[in-house]
DNA sequence: TTTGAGAATTAGTCTAGGCTAAAGCCCTGT
DNA sequence: ACAGGGCTTTAGCCTAGACTAATTCTCAAA
């Protein structure tokens, strides 16, 4: 009799364990260890709070803890929040095509819905979708295998002045700066050209493909993630 | 200045909460109070859980305690239970109309999102079906004013011999026994004539529309709710 | 009227996941 | 080289919601 069973039963997380590993991953995606603090703050709780599930959280090997140091995704705590990443943007696409929601509001209704929805069901929406490859926000949706793009953006804050790039994806999910944004014609896909931009920290001025221009505040265009567009 | 705010904000129950009224309502619906046992047995857990939480439950407010008798809803947790259903209905029904799920398998999905769904959510998708009065099953789907259509129906299994009936709602939740019943075109909205009963509880056997008969043991005979249609 | 079975409650424990206060580590600036 | 400041961790506590074991209540039958 073979008393080994292979593909591990999925051991089912807790929606806070989801929570920590996306803020993991969220704030490791550039490389380096995710700090006690940080990870407090993006979860807006206190840092005895983090230490305690960061501990939790190795012994199950999900994440790698070095004291003092910080904590990186294992193999399997990246797979999992991949999953969760992948459930969040299928689920906003899905409010946005399929029952009007505007783009400032499915943020929080994913937040909370990411955490009971079973895989069969992503996996019909993500279908009924045609199998979306980004959110409303630009993001990149991670493969059901748990792939996911990695492109090289730049914030429009930085970007070339005289350059041409397209607005790839919006990094926030606040919904009074997204609404802004869509009122400004400032969503993902559009090409601008970067006329200007004032020195300290000041505002970028971009056209737009209909010849209007828009003066964008250094904090917003930090948001505004692009890949520059030279060619056609 | 005033010092009442008078429509309390909305006070967020949790998850373990909300099945805990929703137990209470469904026990109750015929009258009478439910028990400290049954409730255990419907939400499986040990009798003692349940003591602890209808003692939370009557101290804010939502249940009515008596001790050794039983609990009641107060109009309160009678809100929130309805409110509970009508979310689940609405998501069983979405979920078979919008995104192909077979009836048997609406209810474990609708089980988990029922306390993730925002109430924006339940109203979107009640528009994107028009506002159906009932889910899948044939159960009345409370209305967002927290209404809920109390029909006399009577089980298959008690059926006058001879008379004719429309099968109305289907009191069952597992896959098996709805896959089964769907085979058997045994579904909400069929008229039956009900053509003979084998005695000692046995098998009701019926005529279906399209002059072929079913024979149905007393066990799913009992889950088939019915009203009488006597005349066309 | 009493008694005993069965149901309900109380008592006490456990875990997850929060918190504050206190202690420990690391690194930078003098 | 070391002192101090800022993180991080530990210690200890709290709540919700489970559990088991022990106790108490109720009601029906003798």
């Amino acid at each position: 009799m073979n008393t080994i069973r292979s593909p591990q039963p999925p051991p089912s997380l807790t929606r806070s364990v989801e929570d920590y590993l996306k803020s993991v991953f969220h704030l490791t995606s550039q490389g380096g260890f995710a700090t006690t603090s940080d990870i407090a703050e993006m979860l807006d709780v206190a840092p005895p709070s983090v230490s305690g599930m960061m501990k939790r959280l190795s012994e199950t090997g999900l994440i790698e803890h070095v004291p003092y140091r910080g904590v990186q995704l294992t193999p399997q705590g990246r797979r999992a929040a991949l999953q969760m990443i992948r459930r969040h943007r299928i689920l906003e696409s899905y409010l946005t095509s399929k029952l009007g929601y505007d783009w400032g509001d499915v943020h929080v209704e994913a937040e909370r819905l990411e955490h009971a929805v079973s895989e069969k069901l992503i996996e019909r929406m993500a279908d009924a979708l045609g199998e979306p490859r980004y959110d409303p926000h630009g993001a990149p949706i991670p493969t059901a295998a748990g792939e996911i793009e990695e492109a090289e953006l730049v914030p429009l804050a930085e970007s070339v002045v005289g350059g041409s790039v397209v607005l790839q994806e919006v990094g926030d999910e606040h919904p009074a700066r997204l609404h802004y944004l869509a009122e400004q014609g400032l969503t993902p896909g559009v090409r601008l050209t970067v006329i200007d931009r004032q020195p300290f920290n000041g505002p970028t001025i971009v056209r737009l493909g209909d010849g209007t221009t828009r003066v964008v505040g250094q904090e917003l265009a930090l948001l505004l993630f692009c890949r520059p567009s030279d060619g056609e």
